[in-house]
RNA sequence: UGGGCCGUCGACUAAUGGUAGGUCAAGUGCCUUUGGAGCACUUUGUCUAGGUUCGAAUCCUAGCGGCCCAGCCA
């Protein structure tokens, strides 16, 4: 038997790793990090950066850290280390080294007293009005400081007594003496450090100055050892300091690749706007179902295997594309297909009476827990006289093409009988409330002995044996594709979705869901795919009570035919 | 109008000078005790104009279009 053809290398990434492996650099040792900075949840395009920081050098037997890029305490705080360690560690992935750009301060001081004395590094007293100033702009070239040439002495005099905290927050900085003329603008005289008596969340007061970004992480990489750096694309214009740093220092030469971000339609990728939703209360927390956090998609049911198959498929180049939220949903639907349990609830419940079944009869009937999976077995459901089907499910008059329950119609219920509507009973609004019907006894487990055929079958639930439940049922959290599309002055929250979630207060579920664990992921047949929410475990008060959230709905054919119809 | 990066089906992505392929979406049919799932089939694409070459999505030139950069954020 031969082997199946090798797979071409797929992406850019892998090819550049591949090659470096190929010709021995660093003796074919594979090197990567994933450097969060601890300022709030990661998101779905986090997980596009951890899938290739991990799988990449777990593809090519090498080994990733987790790092904070903690260089900034004004914005960073313990509850979003944790949460990034969680969120990483739920998406599948072991981290070998864990470590924080607040380890490295007591070296970056020190490699910043090396550039001050090779005259590479200078004291700046502009003030943080006049840096910009001389900076030039985007076609101008900037002008030097009138500090720039101060003397090594006064330099390392001065820096020294800003880490001893003799001057106050924005008094001065320490930066590069680089190229004020530069077309890249990273490069004229970048800041390495800033004065902030601020308290870190690690180091606490130990530090009146703080490292900039760009004096902290090629360094960083540098001292992990890391080989390949792979980080966003707007990076690239910082690629040239993160190489000058390493080289006027003399120390490991990690190399930075830029890659494009992910995003997606209907969904908001910015931290600072996730950020502004939950503080002005626009979502219930971080961990909404509808934001595109991993710990809102966690709760909203979505798979750690969903998301990976999903960012792989989406796969990673330097283009500045859009997906489109339907593949994301495909690859969740495609997962909990596979590997979550069928049941019957009812969402909109409409009471039916089968007429000729007897008064007290109770009948336990074989469902099947998993179609895709007959390891997963049967279970009892019980049946009785009086049920709730979906109001969807039935229609006094019934559109074209409709197949469901109608009066006069035979249609099957799912490990049931067949029923046919006979009559309806209104409220004073006219509007049905009560369906009568007759059910054939031969039908039993859902076949006719003559053969004859039904065109639907609908789900159903005993009404006597029900549990009630609270199911939330969310749509996308913006109505436009891009939601930063807003007319003139606008704002992105004129774009949120007032339908982005509904709370449906009284739906009846299956008895076999009174024991669906927190988290636990169900298929509603027909409906969707559906979890157990953590605010369940608050239900003391009314045993049995449960909430769910709508993970997906199912592909609905009919839905889009009616849509259809109408247009 | 400085510099950097990038233009392949509706979306994402392969093809590394030699058959433009895959996934999602859309559509058609089959099947079905979920109008689910599955199966089969179909539609649509190399930004434009030149050039090099036996041969160009790929290399060159010019244009056009998009994204990023002027934080003491990352």
């Amino acid at each position: 038997m031969s082997a199946a053809p090798e797979p071409r290398p797929s992406n850019f990434l892998r090819d550049i790793i591949a090659e470096d492996v190929e010709s021995n650099k660093h003796g074919g040792r594979v090197q990567t990090r994933f450097p969060p900075e601890p300022n709030g949840y990661l998101h779905i395009g986090h997980a596009k950066a951890i899938c290739l920081d991990f799988g990449l050098a777990d593809e090519f037997g090498g080994h990733t850290n987790l790092r904070f890029d903690d260089t900034n305490p004004e914005r960073e705080d313990l509850e979003y280390v944790e949460s990034i360690k969680n969120d990483v560690n739920w998406l599948g992935f072991k981290w070998d080294g864990l470590y924080y750009a607040s380890d490295y301060f007591g070296q970056l001081y020190e490699w910043a007293i090396e550039l001050i004395k090779a005259g590479k590094a200078y004291v700046d007293d502009l003030t943080a009005e006049e840096v910009p100033k001389y900076r030039g702009s985007l076609t101008e070239p900037g002008k030097n400081s009138p500090y720039r040439n101060r003397s090594v002495e006064e330099n390392l005099n001065l820096f020294e007594r800003m880490r001893a905290g003799e001057f106050p927050d924005g008094s001065r900085v320490l930066r590069a003496k680089i190229d004020m003329s530069s077309p890249n603008l990273n490069m004229r005289d970048p800041v390495m450090y800033r004065i902030l008596h601020a308290e870190h969340h690690r180091t606490g007061n130990t530090w009146p100055i703080y490292p900039m970004y760009d004096f902290a992480h090629g360094q960083s990489d540098s001292l992990e050892k890391v080989t390949h750096s792979m980080c966003s694309l707007e990076f690239a214009d910082h690629q040239p300091l993160y190489n000058w740093f390493i080289e006027q220092l003399g120390i490991f030469p990690s190399r930075q690749i830029e890659f494009d971000r992910l995003s997606l339609t209907y969904t908001m990728m910015s931290k600072r706007k996730l950020r502004q939703l939950v503080e002005e209360g626009r979502v219930n927390g971080w961990d909404d179902p509808r934001m595109p956090t991993l710990s809102g998609m966690r709760r909203r049911g979505y798979t750690p295997e969903a998301i990976r198959n999903f960012v792989k498929a989406a796969g990673v180049s330097r283009t500045n594309g859009i997906v489109e939220l339907a593949m994301l949903e495909h690859f969740v639907r495609e997962d909990l297909n596979k590997n979550a349990l069928r049941v019957m609830a009812v969402l909109r419940p409409l009471k039916i009476v089968i007429d000729n079944y007897p008064e007290n009869q109770v009948e336990e009937m074989d469902a099947v827990n998993n179609p895709e999976d007959p390891s997963a077995g049967t279970r009892k459901v019980p049946f009785s006289r009086v049920l709730y089907i979906e109001q969807d499910d039935f229609r006094e008059e019934p559109p074209k093409g409709y197949f469901r329950l109608s009066p006069g119609r035979e249609v099957r219920l799912r490990y049931g009988y067949f029923i046919t509507a006979k009559s309806v009973v209104k409220n004073d609004d006219g509007e049905v409330v009560e369906v009568h019907c007759t059910y054939d006894p031969t039908t039993r487990g859902g076949n006719a002995p003559d053969g004859r055929k039904v065109k639907s079958t609908i789900h159903w639930v005993s009404a006597a044996h029900a549990i009630d439940a609270e199911v939330r049922v969310y749509e996308t959290l913006f109505s436009k594709e891009n939601p930063d599309e807003v007319d003139e002055g606008g704002d992105f929250t004129e774009n949120l979705n007032p339908l982005s979630l509904e709370v449906i207060a009284n739906a009846k579920l299956e008895p076999s869901l009174a024991k669906a664990p927190v988290g636990g992921r169900y298929q509603f047949e027909r409906l969707g795919y559906f979890c157990v929410d953590p605010d369940s475990v608050d239900q003391d008060s009314k045993p049995g009570k449960r909430v769910f959230n709508r993970t997906v709905a199912l592909k609905d054919t009919w839905a889009k035919v009616e849509k259809k119809q109408k247009s």
